[in-house]
DNA sequence: CGACACATGTAACACGTTACATGATTTG
DNA sequence: CAAATCATGTAACGTGTTACATGTGTCG
């Protein structure tokens, strides 16, 4: 949707080609998300069949297509601006939080190490992003928008891996020795959360 | 890549069928991220078809199919779990960050309009999670952690947003009134950003 | 001339989501 | 019996990514 809505937006204030579109996005965002050609096509074939978007040919010669905002397509760059993301729906499938929920409740994984690692990472990812920001010439907002997003997202994983390992002190566990390794023994049948499978049906 | 990963890590504890790494996997994550059935299946065949999985079919029955990790499949977990999720690459493309970017950088979008109303939003929703998190019961470490960590990312956001609104005052900037909204006007002729387009072939 | 950037796309794939199809079993 | 649940999938679509194909313009 990002994208989509990013070009469309582009398109909503005047009209541009494809290649355009790309390097004006990533000009725009100060180049913290580069963006494949292809995928500038793409969006804009569906922009086009979903009435957002007209293709207008013989402006720019044989070789080049100009592309327009539709008063449809206007009205959902609008709407969108006038729509908050939501907040409250289904929490995003990060992959270090699914890690570490999964870290916790499955035996034989190093709760610890596993969080020691990421913080390493984290700290480090940390302050290249301070030093980036220190780097965004006066005036480039956006840049500057942007750096600052990922400084705040990144400071908060690394305060929340603190709490993580907390609860496990609070807990007394740093790993669980786990069952033998052995994959072919039943899974968890002592476990009340697992579920009963169904009798076999008999021939 | 999550999904993919949290199912093969279920199946490095054990064999379990299709049905019931559904179950596990909300259950053990804390209900957090409900999983389609479909995206099971579909996962496992691509996990069969690397390697990481085999299928024993004979062992349920005619109408289960029970899944394991093989030898790869097990030192793939690992390796996941000894491997930080990395941070120092490229910015996720947030919805939020790449809209305020674009909101400061395109012409007639009132930015503060914007702010203002996802601040409502994302209070909104830190409420929410705050109360969540309350209602976890004691001893479901995997459901905390859930939890906390979306708390932290909300306010993460909502003290960005703050930082957003003081970048706008800072510089005096609150709408720009922006061009007569014809979107047949050529876009930025005069913007030194602007890649110029090149010269029609003849004929 | 050759390399590179501009400019247009297409194709193939990964991942996620929703909906549908097909049965068997359990339960009210 | 009828409905819900268990259990297996497939199909279609949206979004994103990478790679490829094709041709023009510019510049050293």
């Amino acid at each position: 949707m990002s994208v989509r809505m990013a070009l469309l937006t582009l398109l909503a204030d005047g009209p541009r080609y494809g290649y355009q579109l790309r390097a004006e996005f990533e000009d725009r965002t100060g180049g913290a998300w580069p963006l494949n050609v292809g995928q500038v096509y793409t969006t804009l074939g569906r922009l086009v069949r979903d009435g957002c978007v007209e293709v207008d040919a013989a402006h720019g010669g044989e070789d080049t297509r100009t592309y327009r905002a539709t008063p449809e397509g206007r009205a959902a760059v609008a709407g969108w601006f006038a729509t908050a993301v939501p907040r409250s729906e289904v929490a995003p499938r990060e992959e270090l939080v699914i890690k570490l929920a999964l870290a916790v409740a499955v035996p034989g994984v190093d709760v610890r190490d596993v969080v020691q690692g990421q913080r390493t990472e984290t700290l480090a990812a940390l302050r290249v992003l301070t030093r980036e920001r220190a780097a965004v010439p006066a005036g480039q907002t956006a840049r500057l928008l942007v750096a600052e997003s990922r400084i705040f997202t990144v400071e908060a994983e690394a305060r929340w891996l603190d709490l993580v390992e907390s609860h496990l002190t609070a807990a007394g566990r740093t790993s669980v020795p786990a069952a033998p390794p052995d994959s072919t023994a039943p899974a968890h049948t002592d476990d009340p959360t697992v579920i009963r499978r169904r009798r076999r049906r008999q021939s």
